[in-house]
DNA sequence: GTCTATAATATGATAGAC
DNA sequence: GTCTATCATATTATAGAC
């Protein structure tokens, strides 16, 4: 066996990158070969499931990714619920690249795609809304407020995106960001 | 020359509903042919430029209809704001399906299709913006407020979109619905 | 204007050398 | 584990009959 070229974390944020830029049809292998410096055949030899399994590999990825960043923190016993909320903002301001990247469960929701990989899409916008759900109880919200607030942070995060990423500005996501610290703060 | 097998209209939306579900890389030639009735050779004699050509005709299509059914209807001289607000939001419930649809303004904003068509999608959700500030001010708030609360409702609309897609549940756009109601009548 | 047939290219995927 | 070479298929696009 020759040495691993490129070690694992790097080579998935490599085809994460692709992936939700291009989306799952827009994204070819060889699109991924350029962007992570392996060819074709070596991405065929570390995922024998094509492009299906290197996106359920990105997807279970995120999946942690959120469970590590998202979960955890807003949910930690540790720390007021206001500086869980800012660690947890902060995470995301630094995942969507201040509103400049698209959200790749966003980008896997046409027809193609979320017909592949429907469930974890929706774990995946389960797991947000449940942990921002905890949090707001922390904050002394009632269950049934918290939830109603998590839902609208996440269409908030989610629209904020689209508009910024279609009027290539920046400036509705971060306003959206501010905006949410004041739905929890006052 | 035979005759037309499909009109203008029809095949405009037919070709709007392969793209706005599939994405620009997502939907093929093949594709549109099978969902509008015609031939892949019969696509290129309408559309000489491809699936390019065939995209901008779309969005020149969306263009219009979002000029009468919101800009018109938003800021129209007869009627009540609130009635005015009304009949908008009816248009943009039947336009998604209820919820059930993706905004083809969000389907082509990947790389690919925001390269191609970036100007287009910019002025999609200016027009947008715009018809509810002007709504806004008609309602009594100042100019700034009137464009805070548009922004903040383009954003919820495309945020719930996204998450009923991506949760196969239209109460996210349905509930949105309403609560855009509420901020412009409370 | 629509169709069948076909060309040219891109893409997903595999075989086999190193 | 990575690579070059290759294949099969899908896709964009065109030619020419009706």
């Amino acid at each position: 066996m020759r040495p691993q070229k490129v070690d694992d974390k790097t080579l998935i944020e490599g085809l994460m990158t692709v992936l939700r830029s291009k989306g799952f049809d827009g994204a070819s292998i060889n699109d991924m070969a350029e962007a992570t410096g392996l060819k074709k055949a070596s991405l065929y030899h570390r995922f024998p499931g094509g492009k299906k399994e290197i996106a359920e590999a990105v997807l279970k990825y995120v999946s942690d990714w959120n469970n590590k960043n998202i979960a955890q923190v807003l949910q930690s016993e540790e720390g007021t619920p206001k500086s869980r909320l800012d660690k947890g903002l902060l995470s995301i301001k630094n995942l969507y690249n201040n509103g400049d990247s698209i959200c790749i469960l966003r980008a896997l929701t046409m027809e193609n795609s979320a017909d592949l990989f429907g469930v974890q899409i929706e774990q995946g916008f389960e797991l947000w809304i449940e942990s921002f759900t905890k949090l707001g109880v922390d904050f002394g919200f009632s269950k049934a407020k918290a939830r109603k607030v998590a839902m609208e942070v996440i269409i908030k995060i989610q629209g904020s995106l689209v508009v910024s990423k279609g009027m290539k500005n920046q400036s509705p996501f971060q306003q959206a960001i501010k905006s949410i610290k004041e739905t929890y703060t006052y």
